[in-house]
DNA sequence: TTTTTATTCGAACATATGTACTAATATATA
DNA sequence: TATATATTAGTACATATGTTCGAATAAAAA
């Protein structure tokens, strides 16, 4: 679908936006990938675009932008989660952290742990989780949870007998019987420790 | 030395490609700042330059460039290391992991954590270790080392009675001690797990 | 006050840049 | 072979866009 030379200007403007911050010209793609004529680019380009793999604005100039796998993403990292108050409300953002994230759907958020919990899974305090809250937590997953609409935990969600429950990795703390008190956040996706 | 109408400008400049991928024009930033003439957006632009906040191409569209605290650097993940190759080989890259990083000098990349010696410390099979080549380990750091000019490994540094030794994290596992056969890699900067 | 500095505007200019059209050539397909 | 499709080139056009200049206004400093 795509020919040699299409993948050829497609990596040039990868590799052109990489080094300058910005994308190339119709002219700086001429002369990039060895065209002599601007309507040639022009052509490859609208066959790039069809393919999905490019996006342009149409009379502005530079206005490409590549459809690569990962796009990073800013996400907001939450401290502490005061009693009562929203989740996501804006005073609880500490910070942002880049996060290289594939899918459209997933609607993420970091949160830096606190307490031992789950230490025995390698989970440390001050440790950053990064949790997908479109993702569901299953059996087994660990997860974030909201208790009592006032404290954030990480946990894994186990079932067991039938009930489910938050078990801690953590032999001092005790598994948390799931009731209506306990609102799951989103699953925990990754984590992120800087040393 | 940068006035609020220069942040709002700078302001604008970043969410303007946050969002579209690319820089706006010096007409797009007049609306969306609320100027009437391209040349004051231009007296800002050049304040902002000054200051170091922007960069900016002569007479190219859209080339402006925001001077980030943190960019996003595209580091190595190399894999298991062969036997006398040089670490840093081509052949041994198996793919690239986005990082940020604020540090100029740093000279970073990844490498997949393989084994369970450094288990005690939460750094787990398959996680993800960002190593600083040129960032010292000192004592008490962890980082990567090099064993027999061949195998790859992860472990603590530290000073027992005047001898350095690589100490790992777990029990099951004895401390070695650092000979000529042992080579500094890098600290240990960060860790990343996707679960 | 006067003087300097910072900020804004308007208009005009030069050109960088995207676009459209036609034709030629190569490559594949029937 | 003939026919269709893909690719390249050349030229010309419209305008989006960065730039420059001069002047007016506002704010700060002397």
């Amino acid at each position: 679908m795509v020919s040699e030379k299409q993948k050829n200007i497609l990596n040039f403007i990868n590799i052109f936006i990489e080094k300058n911050g910005y994308a190339p010209s119709v002219r700086e793609i001429c002369e990039g990938v060895s065209l002599k004529s601007t309507s040639t680019v022009q052509y490859h380009l609208e066959k790039l675009i069809q393919s999905g793999l490019l996006q342009k604005n149409y009379k502005k100039s530079r206005a490409l932008t590549v459809n690569n796998q990962l796009s990073n993403k800013k996400i907001p990292i939450l401290g502490e989660i005061a009693a009562g108050s929203l989740l996501m409300a804006e005073e609880n953002v500490i910070g942002t952290v880049n996060y290289p994230d594939t899918d459209e759907k997933s609607d993420l958020f970091a949160l830096s742990v606190s307490g031992d919990s789950m230490i025995d899974e390698g989970i440390h305090e001050k440790d950053l989780v990064i949790i997908n809250k479109n993702e569901p937590i299953k059996n087994g997953d660990i997860g974030a949870f909201l208790i009592n609409n006032s404290e954030g935990t990480i946990k894994f969600l186990k079932n067991i007998q039938g009930k489910q429950y938050l078990v801690p990795a953590n032999k001092n703390y005790k598994k948390i019987p799931v009731n209506e008190n306990i609102q799951p956040i989103g699953k925990v996706v990754s984590l992120i420790r800087d040393m």
